[in-house]
DNA sequence: AATTAATTACGTATATTTACTTAAAATTTA
DNA sequence: TAAATTTTAAGTAAATATACGTAATTAATT
């Protein structure tokens, strides 16, 4: 019999950890050698027990999914991370990709969906669920439709503190740059997205995940 | 032997709704009769299948789980319907609980706790989460602090469209009613909330679950 | 070294939001 | 029916956001 196939479960919801665990120990090849709530245990867990997947919501409350995702495939490369999100958005799913992860998820994947990407990440391949893939090849084919830009780090910051109720002025404050130029970056940002005003920017950045 | 517990799962997530079954499906007493992806889905089930516990999630994307709660609570008194939730905000327990639901969860509980829940409402008693149980309490503690103002219908109402990034000017033309109402609603929700702007309103909203 | 992209910043103009007050009409509740 | 609440609406002012154009400096990439 082959060895059983080691896992980690992160995530903040203890009903869901437990419920993933529960699917993932039908399928006997597979054990789930434990469930961690934060990006900083899941990486203090990976360093000691040695998974061989880890399968990450990214959507963690109080920790950066992100982060804790590059630190363990760089320092544990044979540590194959899953991604996991209610946010099926292509832009979330490349930047979880090139922090080093092996494959996505959405919710609604099937079980058996789940056990097969365990497998094909264990054989060293990268697994995307059927509709996250479909996006992929949409947005390939949608040549007219332009692909949605992507925002710059710094228009990635002010989102999100447009989103937690600061003005303009009170941002400038916050990182010491020009009032004029938090001005510049707002409109650059709704035009770049083609959204009206920061209300339904709000929704938007909460949407994508990105606070 | 006693009669196994007939439930309902509904949610619409494909992956939670297995997750959830297996859970169930570890206490032998419980019997997971069938799944449903949406509100109508759901009450459809119910009129056939008569389970006894409905667990349903609140978030649903497509369809409103505190209409579909109302209608089996009302048409099919004997079915229990426990909410289940990633908002634990107690103005959203205390809506679903008038809608005649007998329980209610947040995705903090752990297994043990979902199946005492179902028990606990087979026995008909009302079941609240511990974590959502001590908010109730908190807020009758807090006298300082005065009870979260709840919003009129109305309010809510222009809650919603503003979030979607309507201005004042397109919300009055779209349900009839002069800008300076708008205005004056979108003030005094503001107000009520103590929220600076429209941006953290709209972060409000969505945390709240109101859209 | 040269090109491209990102960040920085200002000018000018208009639109919208936010603050605070007052108050009548409609609706709900006691 | 009386009282309270909600919905409706307007006045006045200041603050902020949005629309576009221009452009220098810095960082990244080829």
């Amino acid at each position: 019999m082959t060895e059983e196939i080691k896992v980690l479960i992160v995530d903040d919801h203890q009903l869901i950890r437990e419920a993933w665990t529960a699917i993932l120990q039908m399928t006997n090849r597979i054990k789930v050698i434990g469930t961690a709530e934060t990006a900083e245990e899941a990486y203090e867990v990976c360093s000691i027990y040695r998974p061989e997947v880890v399968l990450m919501d990214i959507n963690l409350k109080n920790s950066n999914g992100f982060d804790a995702t590059e630190k363990i495939c760089n320092s544990l490369p044979k540590t194959r991370v899953i991604g996991l999100s209610l946010h099926d958005d292509i832009a979330l799913v490349k930047k979880f990709l090139s922090k080093g992860a092996k494959g996505y998820l959405s919710k609604n994947t099937s079980r058996e969906e789940l056990v097969a990407a365990i497998d094909a990440v264990m054989n060293d391949k990268i697994y995307l669920a059927a509709d996250i893939k479909e996006k992929f090849i949409n947005q390939i084919i949608d040549t007219d439709k332009p692909a949605e830009k992507e925002l710059t780090n710094k228009e990635i910051e002010i989102v999100t503190l447009i989103s937690q109720g600061f003005t303009s002025k009170e941002i400038a404050e916050k990182i010491f740059i020009s009032v004029r130029t938090v001005e510049t970056h707002r409109h650059n940002i709704l035009k770049k997205l083609n959204i009206p005003n920061a209300a339904l920017l709000s929704s938007w950045a909460k949407d994508k995940g990105y606070i």
